[in-house]
DNA sequence: AGTGAAATTGATAATTATTATCAATAATAC
DNA sequence: GTATTATTGATAATAATTATCAATTTCACT
């Protein structure tokens, strides 16, 4: 095992327990192999990927922990419409949001500060308590722009 | 029927028509019955009041209708994580967002001429042509802070 | 107004993602 | 090491949405 994913372990570690969760062998694998690939991964892609060295694992296994490690902070959900979700690794230090294509699918990753700040602004102005946002911004990409 | 229905019946027939689609008995109900409702409204909650002055009426006419109304544009439609989509009345001239309350799952409807720009800013940037947007800021409400 | 092509409806089945159930197993505090 | 408690894996259940299809309705065109 290396040394980064030592480290993922103990993290993992710290976290589950904190809050009052069990460190197990498929939870260690889930995030591990879920952290080993890019971009945006459904639960199914990483079922089966996960088969392949851990053949007994379950699908439920799978679903509940990503759904889990969501809920705990450690991986990002995205949902577009009645598609099935879709997780992603967790910025450490800044939010993203995306720009989802409507010809291909594909998302674009953004970030903004002014987006970050002018939430706080909307926010504070109605009083409310802020824990998260999500903002899809929907249209057609340079590449199928281009297509036509 | 009122003046303006007759009035909103034209434009759902003038509506239809441009998209290639026929203008049915079905859809004025529904469109006029969605009309006199306000806030969020579900499919299951709209069948259930059509069903009062039309007992013949189908759910998947409804499911189908308002899903079609949101694709035309006549209709806004919000889903937020799994839960089943919810409807609202289309603002004529104004994109609005939502502000959802995560412990008691109401709705602030929020509207910032800020973030429409900023919203067009990021789009040009990423050479994205903009169809739409959906920002969802999830949160505390005020009722809910002051409860604690 | 009548007619024919094409779309829509209503009833219901199918699909799909997600969640619940539960006995067997594994992790952790003591 | 043991008791307690959570988790797992298999599968059933749930819930929303979508597909199917025969019967009906709309509408463009005479």
């Amino acid at each position: 095992m290396s040394t980064s994913a030592n480290k993922f372990n103990k993290i993992l570690f710290t976290i589950l327990k904190r809050n009052g969760l069990k460190y197990t062998k498929q939870r260690e694998q889930i995030l591990n192999t879920f952290l080993s690939l890019k971009g945006h991964t459904s639960v199914d892609t990483l079922y089966e990927i996960l088969r392949k060295t851990n053949p007994s694992i379950g699908y439920a296994t799978v679903h509940r922990s990503l759904k889990l490690f969501n809920k705990i902070g450690i991986v990002e959900m995205v949902k577009v419409g009645n598609q099935k979700a879709l997780y992603e690794h967790k910025d450490k230090n800044r939010h993203h949001d995306h720009l989802v294509c409507v010809k291909c699918g594909n998302f674009t990753e953004i970030t903004s500060d002014e987006l970050e700040n002018l939430q706080k602004r909307i926010a504070s102005r109605n009083n409310f308590q802020i824990i998260d946002h999500k903002l899809i911004v929907y249209g057609i990409c340079r590449k199928c722009k281009n297509k036509r």
